[in-house]
DNA sequence: CCCTCATTGACCATTGCTGACCTTGCTGAC
DNA sequence: GTCAGCAAGGTCAGCAATGGTCAATGAGGG
């Protein structure tokens, strides 16, 4: 069911798609007369589909003549996503940027689909239902970082 | 006796019949109206005919926009391998077999090396040091599920 | 009379959307 | 220079729109 983040993140994306510069700008105000919406919902656009986790760079800036810009940031390497996964432990472990993390990868076809929709799986709340909440991240923590290891191993 | 839910049932397999494509999406709420029914009733249609076991997959969304979709697996020989895996339980469950399992599935070109890899990963032991057995033996045998499940899910 | 399958409702979880109020940058009057 | 005023964009709490779970109850068939 497109909602209406549905049609606005697309459209933001074939924006992306078409633009000869790395990334695309837009007017907040604009944006949401065209979609016929109130423009904290272009925030609420950005923030649940354009996060930095999720591979983009937004940035602005406010006052008369203020703007939005989307950045599309280029890929890190391989090496680099070991330093992330490396970087990730209990503390700070959030299973929703974890999601985003394995988009990201996903794109940068280092994971396939299908790959990535088994990780995603270890991910969800619902397995754990008995566990403290601690017990529960941690295992997530663990079992993503141990198959993505596995199959960063597996890609050589 | 032709109950409600067997009425909902047929209803739903004339519309994956019609379907170009390998699923159906409903509306919980939509399709409770029109049966004239408590929404929960739809759950009950699905875990009761829908089921792995019957070879079938759901998948759903909730919040504005939600949705549920019902796969039917395609292929008799997935349609196997699901009802395999909704007879594991806890009980029953062991790590071997499991693993033969995953060899099975891998020679039958149905899973990549990789992809047998991740799963494999989430069923060593060490990962749950700290959960008493039951726990750990629940989680593998849930999380070696719901992965699969994911794969199939996944093989269009 | 039981036992199993079917139904329901109360309560919960997740995602989307909006409006009221806040912050920042610019420009012009004085 | 500085202060008022307008023109952006930012935040956040709260409501709306979905679907999920589970325990209690009902209905039929043996």
């Amino acid at each position: 069911m497109a909602s209406l983040t549905d049609h606005i993140e697309n459209h933001l994306n074939k924006l992306l798609a078409i633009s000869t510069r790395s990334y695309v700008e837009i007017q907040r105000a604009e944006l949401a007369r065209k979609f016929a919406c109130a423009p904290s919902q272009v925030n609420y656009v950005l923030s649940s589909r354009f996060s930095l986790a999720r591979g983009y760079l937004v940035e602005s800036r406010r006052g008369g003549g203020g703007y939005i810009r989307i950045y599309r940031i280029a890929s890190p390497q391989a090496r680099n996503w070991a330093k992330t996964l490396s970087r990730m432990d209990a503390g700070s472990f959030d299973p929703v940027q974890a999601r985003h993390f394995l988009k990201r990868i996903c794109e940068e076809k280092a994971l396939s689909q299908r790959e990535a929709q088994v990780i995603k799986t270890l991910l969800q709340d619902k397995h754990y239902r008995g566990l403290d909440r601690e017990d529960k991240i941690n295992l997530q923590v663990k079992l993503f970082k141990a198959t993505l290891e596995a199959v960063l191993r597996n890609s050589y």
